[in-house]
DNA sequence: GTGGTTGTTGCAACCGATTGCAAAAGCGTC
DNA sequence: GACGCTTTTGCAATCGGTTGCAACAACCAC
């Protein structure tokens, strides 16, 4: 049976139809001046052959490929799996197809630079919140539309960037905190080399009044995880520190906190509150139902595309930055009125 | 600066090179016949120009793309994020590029085969446990190399499958529950469409002691997930059913499970044990500590992109079906021994 | 019937590579 | 220096489409 099928070209369904190639091509192609006779030919060799074009041929002469390179190096933070959800099911719906990088040790920047031009992309999204502006310049510098996802927020952007502005998700955190009545503060991140805690800790240290500024301790989790959080929070446990709530750099820090806090008989949020940033499924599971800053992730994803697809119409236009306001969610590891209130 | 670089071509680093479109590629096809002085000249002037070839041009005449489909409908389990990890940097350490096919209601079976034929693609990966063999099928009655992942295993597959023997899965569960003395058992699977699921509750039955089979209630989750899990479980409270233990159709819904049975007082594994199937990274989060069969990833992972470039040689290789043993990872949701021990 | 306009069609060149074939070059031997 | 063999090289056709251009047909008004 399977006798690997040759693909049914242009020609055949021509000749099948009587007409000549450039017809069969117009019929396929939006706006262009065929006749409703020979289209209805064309359309039923077509359709009797099972032709359908190939995006290889058609990308080869008019420059066009639907391919769109998403490029991410956060494979273990299962928020990741809610964003790529999003951003396949989207680009999808604008027949846009993803061709999906996994940046590592192994294959790094310019090898995704170098394999997405070899695959004539025609645009660029990079998902990640740890990755540099200076990454995405890199493909903005080759010529390529390129939109960063969870990057930093600037006001004049070198690139096209969308997401929320974490300095200000930082301060969001810290009057958070101090309306809760929170006087103890500590400050829990993730990498110290992510732009994204970079940030947020500036934004919260900000915020934070001034005394109480001044005692609060700075930590960084080596990675955007469950077992950085769990490992982080511990090894802050045996050093004998001790706050009443702590901003965490992610969900996945935050939930890795709360274990080695209960594993080491601190309750939350009696004893200890926690805030993360992201708010992915798993913050909302029973037993979990972490307080946290949701990031806004359909209608990021959706300006990203939509971004995108302007720069391929006109790949000139000024890089902008498009900003979300990150949302509370009020779960239940931050308690919810001050003491004395 | 962006003025949206034009390719460089193979004819300018001809032109640079001194020497025919000819001596260009075949310095870039490996194998071919170009003398070392050629080469270099190619070499330098490529370098000079920052030459790399366009695989869409080279695919339209050698008929490979390297574009790999790798189709999926779980986009919700945490699992999956862990299976995506592994087939893109096992795919890139080949060479080959995954192109990313998000199924759902509103891009089915039928579009996902239309539009990997569009794009020429060299072979397809399936992954899901919960698609039919005959959706892989389609594909391969297409011509298209593929291999289905997380499949249904069968003696004599009518299409390439890899994953473990969900029917011994099942058994190894049962086993695994008599041994550590649970006389009251009970099962709780995922959607009852899914392969995966019916696979594991027919092995599971089966291998009950006759006396405890007949007293072994069946329930569905409709979803490989947490929340279907946790209803499920909270459902099966409500009605007053209570079992000892329970074999969870996968680490999701076992998660969920322990969360709704917590929830209602009962503690994980002092009044209730559970076993799920999977293993993913989060079954081992501290507070979880899932008891479970670990898929062997990697090593699925590596043998289906391993047949595939063996079916890519040899398309009308006939299909195989590759099984691992599922690996009992003992967490902390189970008791250690039977009471009568 | 003539002239102008609009819409449809096919020819042929082109997109950026690969490859069979034959000519040319390089090399060793007698 | 001539001969035969192997390696290297370029020509030109090809892969499956798109598109500018000119030819042509159809239609309308005068």
């Amino acid at each position: 049976m399977a006798l690997a099928k040759k693909r049914v070209t242009l020609k055949e369904v021509a000749e099948r139809a009587g007409v000549s190639r450039s017809a069969v091509s117009r019929t396929f192609t939006p706006g262009a001046s065929v006749s409703d006779e020979t289209r209805r030919r064309v359309e039923n060799a077509a359709e009797a052959l099972g032709y359908s074009p190939s995006v290889l041929a058609s990308g080869l002469s008019t420059g066009r490929t639907k391919l769109i390179g998403l490029v991410s190096n956060n494979f273990r933070n299962p928020f990741y799996l809610e964003v790529f959800d999003a951003f396949t099911r989207t680009l999808q719906s604008r027949d846009l197809r993803p061709l999906l990088v996994n940046l590592s040790e192994q294959f790094d920047a310019d090898d995704a630079l170098a394999m997405l031009r070899q695959y004539s992309v025609d645009g660029v999204v990079v998902a990640s919140s740890t990755l540099p502006p200076a990454f995405s310049s890199a493909f903005s510098d080759a010529g390529l539309p390129v939109v960063h996802a969870f990057a930093r927020h600037s006001e004049i952007p070198d690139v096209n960037t969308v997401g929320i502005d974490n300095v200000a998700c930082g301060r969001m955190a810290a009057d958070l905190l101090m309306a809760r009545g929170y006087g103890q503060v500590g400050f829990l991140g993730g990498p110290q080399t992510a732009a994204s805690t970079a940030d947020r800790q500036a934004g919260f240290l900000d915020a934070l009044p001034a005394g109480v500024r001044a005692k609060c301790p700075v930590y960084h989790a080596n990675d955007y995880s469950f077992q950085a959080g769990y490992a982080a929070m511990a090894d802050i446990i045996a050093r004998g520190v001790s706050r009443r709530a702590w901003f965490c750099g992610d969900d996945a820090i935050s939930i890795g906190a709360k274990a080695a806090l209960e594993a080491s008989a601190k309750s939350v949020p009696q004893d200890v509150g926690i805030v993360g940033v992201n708010g992915m499924d798993i913050a909302a599971w029973q037993g979990i139902e972490l307080t946290t800053f949701r990031q806004p992730l359909q209608a990021i994803v959706d300006a990203v595309v939509e971004r995108l697809a302007q720069l391929m119409e006109d790949p000139d236009d000024a890089p902008r930055a498009i900003r979300f306001e990150p949302q509370l969610i009020d779960g239940a590891t931050l308690r919810q009125r001050p003491k004395n209130g």
